[in-house]
RNA sequence: GGCAACGUAGCUCAGACGGUUAGAGCACAGCACUCAUAAUGCUGGGGUCGGUGGUUCGAUUCCACCCGUUGCUACCA
């Protein structure tokens, strides 16, 4: 145990306060959470901040959407993802939002500093403008046809169809995906961050240990490509703070997320005497200092922001731990699939435990995805857990109450608990460096050991022979040190079955008070510490997950062209449609749009003008059945009179289609 | 398109600074046991380590290319 306990401050990215938590979020917060656990309960000062992302664009519109201020949404949302978290059993030392004063003070400084510094800048820049929203447009905002593959209902930066990336102005019939209407080009004055000036910094500082090596290979790829400066400023409207010297720009969401970590850090210590935010946050501090993230975000936690500290004198990270992303069975969670699951359907139907287990049991130090299989988590669980782990407790117990519910005095298997407890070195180690699926196999080869040595002694045979009580009672009571050992390992994952565990062994479980055996010692009444996962359960969460396909886009035809309203019965009984066959078609002298054509009702022949020569030769209709019209008034036209109207449909120009009746048809039958 | 990471038994994953028969858990089969939430113990079958080519005495491990998956590509967060 080192003399002066650690002083560390832990983050998980802030989660974006807009939509719900999902289990690919959870990941993040449990491998946190885990290793927050793991150094608290080793006497280290470990404290874990985290916050709502509260600010952008997409909450202003989505606010706004729901008839609602963004405030009023931010403080919905808040507090739903801290039940969640909290249900998951995720223990933030603080949890806030980037919308606070503490995070305004923090940004206006961190700018100001910079901009004194003279590594801020402005110029214009011409920019996507929607002119009915009178908002300018990310490229996010714009959608439209792929010039690559003709894709519809592309974003303006990529796309999702061929993969190709290109610049909104390149979209075929853009739009603005807020308004609809097509985007014209404005300009504006931008604030840019000069980031390039820390170029050799950031080529230091990305290999000097703070990150993965896989993620210091790509961020080389934008340090050797060069950096450029960085937007910093939007303009209004926007939901975020206004930056200081610039009235109508405010600083981009990006920009005071970060610091988000640095204001939950100073709110939480305007109420805890023993944390002082310089002390974290100097330019000289010893405290470790480490943000977890997705690797998806790497460029704004591993280049932007140390670069930002380091400009405004600030220390930068010990460290940045990058995790891959979440699939479900293989795949990428899919809201048809019902493998989109969000953090409140699981609680609904599953224990919390059993998924912190089972990221655990997958993780690494590595930023590669991690698969849950359903099938496998529900294996993995019951084997492990409940199996091999609770019954170890569970199968000495009976025996252990029997004789009173007392310990043996002494230790009949001091090597062997031994060996459990040095174990816990090579444990710690895993733990620390993140390696928790290394650790899980560890624990769980010392659960197969502690079986092993159960069935080997066989209590239950000795149970039955007169005067070997003691041998049995020794026998179990080396079992439930064993166990000790072992959920004390496991503390961190699984803390409410720890807590459990507590109970039944009647002592504080932590980390270095695990060496005092358990001897001469009294033990509760046993229940239960986890149940198994029933498959069912598992089957009712992606079925409660499932969505139906995402309603037709805007661009279908009906969005386009509404329903008419509702009519009776009567009114549609007015009008007669009749089979006809065209008996004839011809071109019609000095018309640009009509056909002169000859229907045939069977009996009697009408002359009706139809608008459809620029979709239709005459000779292509001639013989044709189609549907008209028949009880319609009589219209004198130009070129002589329409005793009806023919069916069609389209748009118009080429794109228009005369209805044809099913084979077996005969003119004059009456359409109902 | 470019770049990065990854691709090992039915499933989920270890591992190999290149070197005798490539490991674990789950699943599966057989046996044993019955203390335990049908839990546990023992035994066993199962892999041309994504593909092709190269370097080497020797490659699944190194290199090149290809295929597949995921991510990034700076004014979505």
């Amino acid at each position: 145990m080192s003399l002066q306990p650690r002083k560390i401050l832990v983050t998980s990215a802030l989660p974006y306060a807009n939509g719900p938590i999902h289990l690919g979020h959870m990941l993040e917060y449990i491998q946190t959470d885990i290793w927050v656990r793991f150094q608290k309960m080793r006497g280290e000062q470990c404290t874990y901040v985290c916050a709502d992302d509260a600010h952008g664009t997409a909450i202003m519109l989505k606010a706004e959407q729901m008839g609602i201020t963004p405030e009023q949404l931010i403080e919905e949302v808040n507090a739903e993802h801290q039940r969640d978290f909290a249900d998951f059993l995720i223990q933030f030392d603080n949890y806030y939002s980037t919308h606070s004063e503490e995070n305004r003070v923090l940004s206006e400084y961190i700018y100001k500093a910079c901009r004194d510094r003279g590594y801020i800048a402005t110029r214009e820049i011409t920019q996507a403008f929607d002119p009915e929203k009178k908002l300018f447009l990310a490229d996010r905002f714009i959608k439209g046809t792929c010039p690559r593959c003709k894709a519809e209902d592309q974003y303006g930066d990529n796309c999702e169809a061929c993969g190709a990336t290109y610049s909104p102005t390149e979209l075929i019939n853009p739009r603005s995906a807020i308004s609809g209407a097509t985007p014209v080009e404005a300009q504006s004055t931008h604030y840019f961050f000069k980031l390039p000036e820390f170029t050799e910094f950031l080529k230091e500082w990305t290999r000097s240990g703070t990150l993965q090596p896989q993620i210091a290979n790509k961020l080389a790829e934008w340090l050797d490509a060069g950096l450029q400066e960085w937007d910093i400023s939007r303009d209004a409207p926007y939901f975020g703070f206004e930056i200081p010297d610039a009235p109508g720009k405010y600083f981009y969401v990006w920009l005071d997320a970060p610091i988000g970590y640095m204001a939950s850090f100073k709110n939480l210590c305007s109420r805890r005497a023993d944390l002082n935010f310089d002390d974290y946050w100097n330019a000289n501090s010893e405290a470790e200092l480490y943000h977890f993230i997705g690797k998806d975000i790497v460029n704004f936690h591993a280049l932007f922001w140390p670069a930002l500290l380091k400009c405004s004198g600030f220390r930068t990270p010990t460290g940045v731990f990058a995790h891959g992303f979440v699939t479900v069975n293989g795949k990428k969670m899919s809201k048809s699939r019902g493998t989109f699951i969000k953090a409140r359907t699981y609680l609904e139907h599953l224990d919390p435990e059993y998924l912190r287990y089972y990221f655990a049991a997958k993780l690494s130090a590595d930023v590669d995805d991690l698969d849950l299989n359903l099938e496998d988590f529900a294996n993995r669980v019951n084997a492990d857990l409940v199996g091999k782990l609770v019954n170890i407790a569970s199968r000495c117990a009976g025996f252990v109450k029997k004789a009173g519910g007392r310990l043996s005095k002494t230790c009949a298997e001091p090597e062997l608990v031994q060996r459990f407890i040095d174990a816990g070195d090579t444990i710690a180690r895993y733990y620390e460096q993140r390696e928790f699926g290394k650790a899980i196999r560890d624990i769980m080869a010392l659960a197969d050991t502690a079986n092993q040595y159960i069935a080997d002694k066989a209590p239950w045979k000795l149970a039955k022979e007169e005067g070997r009580e003691q041998e049995v009672l020794d026998i179990c009571s080396v079992g439930l040190n064993l166990f000790r050992q072992l959920i004390t390992y496991l503390a961190p994952v699984v803390p409410a079955m720890a807590q459990k565990a507590e109970l039944y062994l009647n002592v504080r479980l932590g980390w270095h008070e695990r060496t005092q055996l358990l001897l001469d010692h009294e033990v509760n009444e046993f229940s239960p510490l986890l149940t198994r996962v029933d498959m069912k359960q598992v089957e009712a969460m992606v079925e409660a997950s499932k969505e139906a396909p995402a309603a037709p886009q805007v661009s279908s035809e009906l969005s386009k062209d509404p329903v008419a309203d509702e009519i009776e019965f009567d009114d549609f009984a007015k009008v007669d449609l009749r089979v006809v066959r065209i008996a004839n078609a011809e071109h019609v002298e000095g018309a640009d749009k009509l056909l002169r054509l000859t229907l045939d009702l069977g009996g009697e022949t009408r002359n009706v003008f139809a608008g459809i020569k620029s979709a239709y030769q005459p000779e292509q209709l001639i013989g044709k059945l189609t549907v008209m019209v028949a009880n319609l008034k009589p219209r004198k036209m130009k070129f002589g009179v329409s005793e009806g109207m023919v069916l069609a449909a389209g748009p118009g120009g080429k794109d228009l289609w005369i209805l044809e009746p099913h084979e077996g048809a005969q003119p004059g039958m009456r359409i109902r």
